[in-house]
DNA sequence: GACTAACTTGAACCCCCCGTCAACTTGGGC
DNA sequence: GCCCAAGTTGACGGGGGGTTCAAGTTAGTC
């Protein structure tokens, strides 16, 4: 069980490697639509090789997706759980998710798309959506957050922001901020 | 003054006149940005023709940018100028063009790019924003519409639903209502 | 050290779109 | 009706990126 025959040869397991590490550089610097020819070119190795290992660009990504976002979205959960009032752990939830699409546009990318077809990355989403689901139970429960707030509605909120962050070019952090404390205002019971 | 020489030939001027109408519906449909060849093909035209006689996609832009969009814009200021009530003259304001930009994908791209290079398209841009201005400060006197925002908020907000309204292919339009409103309520005033 | 299966390469081909221009039509003045 | 300037065409070159595969290279076995 720990070596099925189609043991690759060295060289190929050293450009797996190192694909792999270069795929974490470009796709965290430019998001999961960087050209392969700049993954291929920052391993040192041709496009070709890619496709032969990988399969292609999704193959690619789901290669690296788990180091590119499951520890991120744990460390965001296990952060925020500490959090004592259910009110502000749900808001800094958001916030931190909201944070991420702007800073990681990889990241950003696995939460817009879904891609389907990558089973790992949807399981991904649809965990981070179940605990997001939770901290609104609970917050509502408080009175703090509206009670007509939906977990769908959570899901398209982290969805617009990640549309806006993938669109914002650098600058404006201080204003997407300002704008998404707009909306988290909007979700708080008068 | 009526007629300045450079009078057009017959066929010139029945093909600037198709141009203008495929470039009304093609770009109402599929944005501003739509492959050029697209409108040549409805207008029974070739590429080039477009380049002649507009000088390409910006100057094809400017000469329907009024019909598309100017009109639209007026009709939404008229109709919310009536209300009565300053707070819902501002948010019905920010409704109508939010829901703009979601139904009419030109209308759109002209609010999030404002072309630098039309004259016509900043000015008209401009304009709706000094009038959003307004409604924002009256809104304000009356402490229903927080004092803290501003007309660059406003701005802001408009440009990230364009962003947001661009991205959804079809459906969703109730989902994005939804979601504007929880924004439109996190304005207000406590 | 030779030999083969595994591996890699990079050119070739595809798609989509932009913008240009030499060659060809045609309107309309004479 | 002729004729040429005005007008139109569509092939061409350029850029960006994806995917494939014949030909060449190399790890590793005997």
């Amino acid at each position: 069980m720990t070596s099925d025959p189609p043991r690759l040869r060295a060289d190929a397991r050293r450009n797996v490697e190192g694909i792999r590490l270069a795929a974490l550089d470009v796709f965290r610097a430019g998001g999961l639509n960087s050209p392969l020819d700049e993954v291929a070119r920052a391993a040192g190795v041709s496009k070709g090789t890619i496709y032969h290992r990988f399969g292609g660009r999704q193959g690619l990504i789901d290669a690296v997706v788990e180091e590119l976002f499951a520890e991120r979205i744990a460390g965001i959960i296990t952060a925020v759980g500490a959090i004592e009032d259910p009110a502000e752990r749900f808001e800094g939830y958001l916030r931190q998710i909201w944070l991420v699409a702007f800073d990681e546009p990889a990241a950003n990318d696995v939460l817009l798309r879904a891609q389907p077809g990558s089973g790992a990355l949807t399981a991904l989403c649809e965990r981070a959506s179940e605990v997001a689901g939770g901290f609104l139970a609970e917050a509502q429960a408080t009175g703090a957050i509206r009670a007509d707030l939906t977990p769908d509605d959570v899901d398209v909120l982290i969805w617009e922001r990640g549309i806006i962050a993938r669109a914002c070019d650098e600058q404006h952090r201080d204003s997407y901020v300002r704008s998404f404390e707009h909306t988290l205002r909007g979700l708080r019971n008068p």
